[in-house]
DNA sequence: GTCGAACTTCGACGGTCGTCGTAGTACGGT
DNA sequence: ACCGTACTACGACGACCGTCGAAGTTCGAC
């Protein structure tokens, strides 16, 4: 738990990488939920249907893509959408797949 | 060549299938390519690196989550991209790829 | 300082995916 | 009719990825 959180700087985030970290279901699903909410929020709140390794595993792939912003707080993480981030690089892009329906 | 290019309708087109269509390297290529040109092309023009079957194989799975669309003309597929559709589902996704420098 | 809660790390496993080569089909031109 | 071009279908193979459980770390509370 004492590892350095790394985020990608916001010119070192790569279209590649955000696509590949959006395009899991479980991922995804974080990603709608921090749109909700922006504060961001403890991912272990959410009932995603994975186990507590698993879901630390998704949300270091949306950290390192440089999707989510993690900064901790006690025991917790809160995640939180680098929305500036994104949408001042791929504007419009987080619109749209939040746009999606369902 | 006889198999019928069965194409999602507009409706049943995806975020998830949208997604994992376009996080791949070659396949972000494609539709960058196809974006260029608003007619359509045949995708065989196209320098990627890849043969000819492994193409056919990425044009497959965009064409079956809706990202494209293929129309045969004589021995040849031309593709082109569906962005009426996906404009409506997901206002600005497909800017907000494009958008993406390089 | 002890306990529990929240999270991470590690290794393992299974499935999916990108890639290829080979063989085959469809079409246009000669 | 024949040939070449463009593409597809089918395995096969290797790599990557999502998943888990077990063990470990950190932090706050009592």
């Amino acid at each position: 738990m004492t590892t350095m959180l790394a985020h990608p700087e916001r010119d070192e985030i790569r279209i590649a990488a955000v696509l590949q970290a959006l395009a899991d279901p479980v991922r995804l699903e974080i990603v709608r939920a921090l749109a909700r909410c922006e504060e961001g929020i403890s991912c272990g709140v959410l009932d995603l249907g994975v186990t507590a390794s698993t879901l630390t595993h998704h949300v270091r792939t949306l950290r390192e893509a440089g999707v989510v912003h993690v900064r901790p707080q006690g025991t917790s993480r809160i995640s939180s959408l680098r929305r500036a981030d994104l949408d001042a690089l791929f504007p419009g892009l987080l619109d749209g797949v939040l746009a999606a329906r369902q």
